[in-house]
DNA sequence: TATGAATGAGCCTTCATTCAT
DNA sequence: CATGAATGAAGGCTCATTCAT
């Protein structure tokens, strides 16, 4: 029933495996949105359909396994004391623009997986804090609160989806310029 | 939608099965997204398939029927000396807040259909006005043009497709406050 | 998409397709019982998958269909008046010794489908006045009602699906001998 | 049912492992058919695919195993001089109401493996004697020999594979007391 | 011109089997 | 000798598109 012609890398290759289809994910969410086919993702891989399956049972899995990388990194910033909201909005903005796989992140609406709801749950907290802080330094509106801050976010990453690569950055300036704004000065 | 499935009506219906399509198309893309079977168009027109392909033969094709129909009504709107952007600017809010299929006429990358790009330049055109006269009554910041009003509805639109219909009407309110916040007072 | 190299023959092949594809069905379930790939079905009946989705939109479906020809015979023997249960028996026993897909029917635990379950009900009920006819000729045992006949007849079938084209025939005959004196003088 | 998971115990594990996966085996087999995916075999002895691979390469060759373990239980009874068909039958009954895996013992078609086969004749051979026993003590009737006692004990076991547990013992007892009166009085 | 069946490519998923460690 | 990850073939199903009538 296998004919197996490509090699068995063997149980080594296991680790490098999931990283490879976690980066192959990231990039291929980026270019052809979350619904791209899960065999590109194996195929970019140089990984079977099935080590995917095992990794990632479902689409949901290796979504999550994107957003963990990204979130990590943001929390890290976040929970430093010394960070500034806009700080960590630019920090995020920037990563949006580059890889909008993140964007379902922010609007995790349509999608089952509970752990997908919880990071976008977790990105809302880390903001609170820094809302809250620059709620008091005048720096947004004073009726604006994380929730606020996400759905912005949630607004600028799907736009960027939908631009050419040549036209993004602009789009991204521009976006983000009227959305900061609407946060409040 | 129609009732009188099944029959062969003959070349008589040919228009009334262009209107049942579009018809069909708007409310199926809505309840549905852009990405919805075609049969299901066809079907909710009471239309076999090959008619659904004769009218539109893909579905860009029909994706702009739709939007036709919208713009139309927003121009009309707009070319009327006294209505104010923001007039202008609710009218199409609550169209997308309605039908979500609008989005698609906002952003319209990820379309070939040069057509599709029209629509949206002629949305931009009808706002030019608008935004001038709200420009110099005050009503947008200095630096905004239409151009920006246009980003900030392509904004708007897809968070809304993510949202459950629950809580879609609060999403919206809260997500357009922003945004027009961020248009400047 | 399609690149469509067989030949689209038309609605008109319709009728036959569907005739064509509850024989290849018998034949198919026949030989390699009832877990065999519909592909295999579609390709024996000269048809697109597509086509055997449509008419038969499920396993069950098309497992109904073939029971649905071979009960429709059974039920006109069985409602003459002067059919005797062995008669019918010897009806039913050569249709499952000529196609074993019959199985199923009689024993259709395991699919979900009530239309087959309601097959298995309308076998019993067409039993039922010859068993009583039978019982009161001192055909059968006086213990013995119809749900028993069903009960061998769905032990004779599957026997037959494990046993070689060779033996079949013997090993119809004895195993048969065997569950009719168990139904009793 | 091996609680040390995950460790590579050696090669003293090797006869342990082999016992462990007969009785997974014997468990899954009973719980989702002969079907069942091996994996779940291996998972449920708590031991690598390789392994199992390994004392078993094949189906068949697991199954087999499975069945080795029953016949010898009743080889052992059969053996015994005192005792009758009908205790051997009981015995066998038993058996195929708790587990049905053991049903492809007792009708080996569709397997290729001679030594399935084997099993089957040594079944047969051990009945021979009690069936001649039974015979002159008028037990079963003149025409009846070993091969037909097989027989409907071939037929009892899969009709007990299609019903639901919470039916079971009913329909194993009518099902029986068929086939035990098809043996003769 | 309308109909709706036919088509088959392509995606998702499962699982037997191999093989590096 | 055990482990368990890797592999890819194969099956189920959907849907865009074509085409005989």
């Amino acid at each position: 029933m296998n004919t197996s012609r490509g090699v068995n890398r063997g149980p080594k290759a296991a680790a490098g495996n999931r990283a490879a289809l976690v980066d192959a994910a990231r990039q291929v969410f980026a270019e052809n949105g979350v619904d791209a086919p899960l065999s590109l993702i194996a195929r970019a891989a140089g990984v079977g359909q099935g080590s995917l399956y095992r990794h990632f049972p479902n689409r949901e899995s290796i979504i999550l396994a994107v957003f963990e990388d990204n979130i990590a990194e943001i929390e890290e910033l976040a929970t430093r004391p010394e960070s500034t909201l806009d700080e960590v909005l630019e920090f995020i903005v920037e990563q949006i623009t580059a890889s909008t796989a993140f964007v379902a992140m922010l609007s995790p609406t349509g999608f089952d997986d509970p752990r997908i709801l919880e990071i976008s749950r977790r990105m809302t907290g880390l903001l609170v804090d820094k809302v809250e802080g620059a709620r008091r330094a005048g720096a947004v509106a004073a009726d604006v609160d994380a929730t606020d801050v996400v759905l912005a976010l949630a607004m600028f990453a799907p736009i960027l989806l939908q631009t050419d690569e040549s036209s993004r950055r602009d789009v991204a300036a521009r976006a983000w310029r009227l959305l900061r704004r609407g946060l409040g000065a």
